[in-house]
Parts: structure tokens; sequence; C-alpha cells
DNA sequence: AAAGACTTTTCACTGTGTGAAAAGACTGGA
DNA sequence: TCCAGTCTTTTCACACAGTGAAAAGTCTTT
């Protein structure tokens, strides 16, 4: 199999991608002194990665800031055309958004979040920007349906690395609520939230069948709270699924 | 300045960005052994890549294959939102987009090709897929207001690494035949081509004024040949220029 | 004009990254 | 069913790639 993990570390390499991480957290651009920092390295090392990365058009050197550069496009582009989940998403998603008003969301687990894959607005934009490629917390929203088909000891490590487990609305939630709440989704095969991750929006997500949990992806169909209340997501629930298995078929092409 | 180019070579990091571009450049998913061949390296080694770009969301292996993952969706969407002149790109093409009923491009110079950043479709969508992201020729097309300004060892390079310099029309093209039409595009400041890179498609490009030419960038308006013909197009320049030189100050802040 | 902070280069050391080869899985053909 | 060939994964000993401290060179601020 080809999910071995071999220990063999590959210090420089580990190191290039904290670097790219750094400038992906960052919103502005970002001197070299300050991604050393953020990086916990070495200036000296930290320029020759940076070098490496610029040349390859990774990163791009404006003034004294270093940013993410345009061949990270290429590789996004990349990605899009060869995944099967991705390519298979854009007619999924557009039916369901049609046929709800509602936006539909495709996002994929990667290590301890999620990435939205693709996005279709629904009647009631939420859009703020092109969210594609955004990094999402596995415990609140769509999030929980990936959560909760975690093995037992990634779960843990998730929980361990969220410091406030609690929504966005300030309800408070323990390790144990958050636990229930997951077997309960295992058990229905869909989630409802309202005001967990984005104040005053609401939705419901299911998951897409898929061969391990890691790359575990779930469809989502979300809109205003007020606008959307809890009985009309639920009367949703069987287009999602259907659109769930939908793409867990093209996904196993 | 922050542009020095180290000579230390960091050979690991390059390699892992050797087996990235494998993967971006095939359309396929692939095996162990491919991948390794196509980067020559040798296979205990492309393994030990491969295993630290998994663990960090590069690449996925499904099966026996490997292929780009969505942490490559992240970096781009990271990209997107620090770099100034993508931010300002969406409203000045849409204006353009509006105004001329073509299609509107905005690619930036990256290595020896460009990348399209931005796109927005006029009446005619040329559109086969999403093509953000995509790596296109400097020596056809709009690429040549790029090459045109381009330093002369760095267009040596580009010719040598180009097989042949001819258009997708069959037209063909020499050395001496493209450095003329490069002077002459710096000269006119524009560039108007048809049946260069697409059949059937005709075009006019300008520069985006940039402080050097490796993060040059042009902005150009495209369509079916034989509904826009070179008097509408070259109609277009002013708009064309005015455009380019929005996107220009924009980038300067 | 001088101090301070940041970037870049240099250099000697050491542990990371290396490929050959062995061991272990698959795969397909007979 | 077994065997041969091909592909993946692990192991290992060696060499040199990658390292950070410190020096040298810049830019910035007062």
């Amino acid at each position: 199999m080809a999910a071995g993990q071999p220990q063999t570390s590959m210090r420089s390499v580990e190191r290039a991608f904290d670097v790219i991480e750094v400038l992906e957290r960052s919103d502005t651009p970002l001197r070299l002194s300050e991604v050393a920092r953020r990086a916990g390295l070495s200036p000296a090392t930290t320029l020759r990665l940076l070098g490496v990365l610029q040349r390859r058009g990774f990163v791009v050197a404006e003034q004294q800031a270093y940013h993410l550069g345009p061949a990270t496009l290429s590789i996004a582009h990349g990605f899009l055309v060869t995944d099967s989940l991705s390519r298979a998403a854009t007619p999924v998603l557009q039916e369901l958004a049609a046929t709800t008003g509602l936006t539909a969301t495709l996002h994929i687990r990667s290590g301890l979040e999620r990435i939205v894959i693709a996005r279709v607005d629904g009647a009631d934009p939420l859009r703020y920007q092109l969210p594609i490629g955004r990094r999402l917390p596995l415990h609140l929203g769509a999030g929980k349906v990936l959560a909760a088909a975690m093995r037992e000891d990634e779960l843990d490590a998730l929980i361990a690395s969220v410091r406030d487990l609690g929504t966005v609305s300030g309800k408070p939630v323990s390790e144990a609520d958050l636990r229930a709440e997951l077997e309960q989704i295992r058990e229905r095969g869909f989630h409802f939230s309202v005001n967990e991750r984005v104040l005053g929006s609401s939705g419901v997500s299911a998951p897409v069948p898929a061969p391990d949990s890691h790359s575990m992806a779930s469809v989502s169909l979300s809109g205003p709270a007020e606008r959307h209340h809890e009985d009309e997501m639920l009367g949703w629930v069987p287009e999602l699924r259907r659109a769930a298995a939908a793409l867990g078929r093209a996904r196993a092409l």
C-alpha cells in the first residue's frame, strides 16, 4: 500500500513547507527576519529556502517583503484538473444550489483541517471573497461530519490542537459535548448547524463516501439563518444525500 | 535588495519541487516508479519526498497512484488574497469585458512561462475549463508582450528552451522573426495576434507597468477571430492601456 | 553621524539525505 | 496454482548537503 509514513524526516524539505505555511497564514508580505521568526528558523536557512522558492515561482520578493507567488496557482490548477472529486463537483453543486436556492459547498479533509474545494452560490451569496482553498476548522459547522469519520487517535489529536471548542456565538462546548455530537452525526448521517462557525448562518452537511477517513469529503448547503429555518434545512437532507452519493461514485472512478 | 540568487542549491528541496512539477504536468495520477522516472530520481528518494508531500497535503495517494492534493488550493488562495495585482484584477477585467464584449485575461510571467492569474469571460466564452493557474508559453499570443520586456540573457534562455517557435496555424517563425516582432512590440507598446496559440482566436495585449521584468504582467482581450477583426481589436487598445495603467498603479501600493 | 536592526556571505562541522541492494508485495501469464 | 517479472518499501554505510554562528555589508532611524 502506498500510504506508508516513512520515518525519514527530510528536514530541509519540511522546513521549506514551514516557510510556505508561514506565508500562507499571513495576509501581508513578510520580511526575511519575520519569516524566520515565525517559522522558527535561522535567518541564513530561511534566506536559502526563500531563494529556492523564489526561483521556482512559489514565492515573490517585492522590495523587502516576501509573499506567495503565481506558481501556487499552477499547482492548484493541476489539482483541480486531476482530482476526480473536484471535476465532478461543479455540476452536482450547481444542481443543489439551483433546486434549493442555498449555497452549496464541497470540503475535503486535509490533516486536522478542511479545505474548500468547490462552491456554488445560492440566491443569497454570503461571499466576501472567493473562498476556494480556504482552510477551515473540523470542529465547527460542516467540519463535524468530517471529524465524525476520524479515527480515535486522530480525533484526540484534533481536540488537543484546538484551544477552544466553543462556537462563534459564544456557546461553550466541552470535549464530551463534541464527542457526543459526533456520535449522533455518525448515527444520523448528517449534521445541522446554526451560528457555529459563522454568525447568522445555518446549514446542513453530509459526508461523501470515501475509501479512508483521511480523504474524507463533505457536501453542505448553507444560507442566512433568519431566512432558512431548521425544518426547511432538514427537508433538503434527501437532496443532499443524493448529491453526496453521486460525488462518492464519481470519486471511485 | 532581496532578489539575490544564493548559489547554495538545497538539492532535496529542489527535488521536492521537481516531483510536484512532474505531478502538475501529468493529467493522470502517476505511480511511484513513473514519478521517479519522470523526475529523474531514485525510487527510494522519490518515495521519501512523496511521503513528506503527502503528510503536508500537497500530494494524495489513491490506491497505487499519486496526484496533487488539496493543500495546493490553500496556498493558491493565500496568493490570491495577498497579491496586490490579483486583488485589483477582478473589477478591472470585469469592466474591460463589459465594455468590449471580449474575454479579458491577466497573465504574469513566472520563469520562462506565463501563468493565468485572472480572467473574465466576454460574450463568447471560449471556456473549456477554468484556466486560472494555467501555464502558457511566452513566445505566442499575449506572451509576447512579456517576452518583449525580458533581459537579453533571459530571452536567449527562452528561445533555447523552445523547440519550435512557430504558431499553431503552422506558420514558421525564425529566431530573427521573433526578435524583430518583440522590438516592434517594445516600440508600439502592445501586440495584436491571430491564430498564434489558439486556432481561430485573436487578441490584443498590453504590458502592465512593473518594477522588474521578472514580475512582468500583461492584460489581454481575446475572442473568436472571425467575429472580431483586426481593426476592431486595435480600436480597443486605448481601453486596454487604461486598464494596464490602472493595474500598474494598484500593484505599486 | 552614529546606533541599531536587518540582510547576506563565509566557513567548518555534523547529521541529513543519499542510492545500492535486499526484502517484500503485487500482477499477469501459462 | 505457481512462477517470473515488475513495482514498492526497508535497510544501511557513506559523503557531502544543509546547517547556524559569526563576520561583513546594508539600510533605517534618530
